[in-house]
DNA sequence: GATCGTTTTGCAGTCACTGCAACTTTGCAG
DNA sequence: CTGCAAAGTTGCAGTGACTGCAAAACGATC
């Protein structure tokens, strides 16, 4: 009873921490993220206190809900794109494909961030701090595609542009929902891809 | 007595400011970040704990050293270009500029630094996490210069993306500090100016 | 040297987070 | 179904960052 890869027990931990995930994002949204102890969560969760740093090292973590596959998943997409995509192409279609796939399966609960993230806008950098191990991974797919060594500095350069675009996307989205994510964090890559050396010619529409 | 703008009064805080500093760094990097407690750290400086968190939010601030006048400071800089220098010319060249500075005052305090964030990249990430305010300052700067609306986008990316680019010196200066500090901001900041489209030529020597 | 504003300090308290050692649940095999 | 091992959960005791408050020490001013 085990072959399909989601025994029970997985099942029930997929579960566990979404819902401890759920709460945090809920709770947070409700009465602000300082006011909402770990306590609370787990009980909303129903679990223990100590099973919550079982599924999320902090609760920064679980507000953000890091997915610890997610790295690994942007990486293959990189590397899958045929040979032809330029590096830049492939990092920034993959990070979008993610970011459409997640906002279709979970946008209550980024709907939900996006309030406690308006008033604590370091809570999303802070989030970043903790992927410097998916970065690095992003960084070497990069890498890999353009064929430059390990020390190169285009491939950490262009996986940190690609949080900074997220972040400013993420800000921005959060004034005005109006647009969809993906598109802005695409807008901020494209500017970040032809560079900023130029001021962007100023449309009167929108900002 | 109180005209040169620096009373005994200053004088006493900027003194301990800078012992405190001095002692988180020195100690994190003598013996790791998280084998410091702030007890120890106060105790180095001659102030009791609670004085500590009078000069400084938290132990991250204290170890990067978080000088709440270098926003300003850079905005001004900033300002005083001329109008023919491009805001993101003026933007590179105001950053360098403290940046050089910095490391004139304090180059001991960061090289001691560097050992601390081999070890605990995430702690360069989350040091930028509280200079939201800072940032906000530097993009109302060049979003003057460059004759944009608050709302648009252009500042707020180009800040980041000088975020982004001094992460990645840092990391590589860590790495190897033969190259100026300075000079790997530059390079990074060069990149994000030309944009990330294309990879760029791969040079022998170096990275 | 009395007074006023500022800084320092101690203290009590809250909360995030950790290691450890029991305890419960699940998966599997006999 | 039973027993066993592995995985997951829990409570507990402890550490350490950080806060608010009120008293004490200190520096500036007259």
């Amino acid at each position: 009873m085990n072959q399909p890869g989601e025994s029970l027990r997985d099942r029930k931990k997929r579960r566990t921490r979404a819902a401890l995930e759920r709460a945090t994002v809920r709770l947070a949204a409700e009465r602000g993220y300082d006011h909402v102890t770990v306590e609370e969560i787990a009980a909303e969760a129903d679990v223990s206190v100590r099973t919550f740093f079982n599924y999320f090292a902090s609760k920064d973590e679980a507000l953000i809900g890091a997915d610890p596959e997610a790295g690994p998943r942007i990486a293959e997409r990189i590397l899958a794109f045929p040979p032809e995509v330029s590096p830049f192409d492939a990092y920034r279609r993959s990070v979008l494909a993610e970011i459409t796939d997640e906002l279709d399966n979970a946008r209550d609960l980024w709907l939900l961030r996006k309030e406690v993230l308006m008033q604590r806008p370091d809570l999303l950098v802070r989030a970043f701090a903790n992927s410097a191990e998916s970065e690095q991974l992003l960084a070497n797919a990069v890498g890999q595609r353009a064929g430059l060594p390990e020390s190169h500095v285009y491939p950490r350069l262009l996986v940190a542009a690609g949080s900074a675009a997220f972040r400013c996307a993420v800000t921005r989205w959060a004034l005005d929902d109006s647009v969809a994510l993906g598109d802005l964090v695409g807008e901020a890559l494209g500017l970040f891809g032809t560079g900023l050396a130029h001021v962007p010619h100023h449309h009167e529409g929108g900002s």
